[in-house]
DNA sequence: TAGCGCATGTAATATGTTACATGATTTC
DNA sequence: GAAATCATGTAACATATTACATGCGCTA
């Protein structure tokens, strides 16, 4: 997660680890946060990997390390843009997404919501199903979780319904 | 927090680790899900640490390890359960606690909710204010996060206050 | 000269998953 | 007799956090 974060800030120009964290703390710390403690490492094995290279510099007297994407990171984080985005993991990753999404051309960005608004919806049937079939028995706040769950992907199918008539009217 | 959830379920009868699974993914796994990999040493470090005890028993013919809940393990549960919600966890870390919220005091439960709204009300000024300040730098996509995540912290907070109306009217 | 901000990094810990290993019983 | 289900557990890996360790430059 944090590798694709790191990647697409990357794409806006060279950072150091340290930029890196601040742009993180400034713009989405609301969804994603790091600590120095995975942002370093994680810098470290994209270097290995090849996706990113580094220069040494010294500006004002300090040392410092500043990260370039490569094609081979750039790639990547296109990639991952563009796969399907997966809702039952957390709203947190569905937004790490959308942040970037300007890299991604109209079209693709409203096939990748619309997907994502189908999928809510199925897992929304599903979740009635199941629904009616133990409301008998369970108990007031353990038949309350699911109804939250239910309510839960209703909001997000409402919201992102909204959200992608807004992209089309831009 | 699977800790939680297998003291949880003990509160209500002997299982195993096998049983405690079950019981996750037909009635939880909307927001908490384990794996045997997960459980089984969970298990050994709660009765390791006094919290459950087991018995090895032979059923059917089969060898099984049935965990129950000791003094300990009851108080712990219950402390955890009294704590206030952190909303800033995932708001399957919320449901986790709600889903058992019958082991506590009508009232209790009640002012839980109640100083959780409060919590997430405060945490919606703080994102408006932020808005207003960044409105006029941000790209489309960047600020729609922040968009999401004021609408989504709305949604919980109007949820949960019906929730607690429809709780004080039982 | 003390303290803060800038800057990088490691070590210990937490918390979980997936895959593997094992073996019994029940069902088709 | 094969496959599914019951049942427990370990090992390797993934991913992150917190705390620690280090050191420079700027400002009060």
């Amino acid at each position: 997660m944090i590798k694709f974060i790191i990647l697409g800030f990357l794409n806006y120009g060279q950072f150091t680890g340290y930029d890196l964290k601040q742009m993180m703390t400034y713009s989405t710390s609301n969804f994603i946060s790091a600590s120095f403690g995975s942002i370093y490492p994680a810098l470290n094995k994209l270097e290995k990997d090849g996706l990113i290279s580094s220069t040494k510099v010294v500006e004002n007297g300090r040392y410092k390390k500043k990260y370039t994407i490569n094609k081979i990171g750039e790639d990547e984080f296109i990639r991952w843009l563009e796969e399907p985005i997966d809702f039952m993991r957390s709203y947190e990753d569905i937004l790490a997404k959308v942040f970037f999404y300007k890299k991604l051309p109209k079209e693709s960005t409203i096939k990748l919501i619309e997907q994502l608004i189908e999928d809510i919806n199925k897992k929304i049937k599903e979740l009635e199903k199941l629904e009616t079939m133990i409301k008998k028995e369970a108990e007031y706040f353990e038949i309350s979780t699911l109804y939250f769950g239910r309510d839960h992907l209703k909001f997000m199918a409402d919201w992102y319904g909204k959200f992608v008539e807004d992209i089309k009217q831009r």
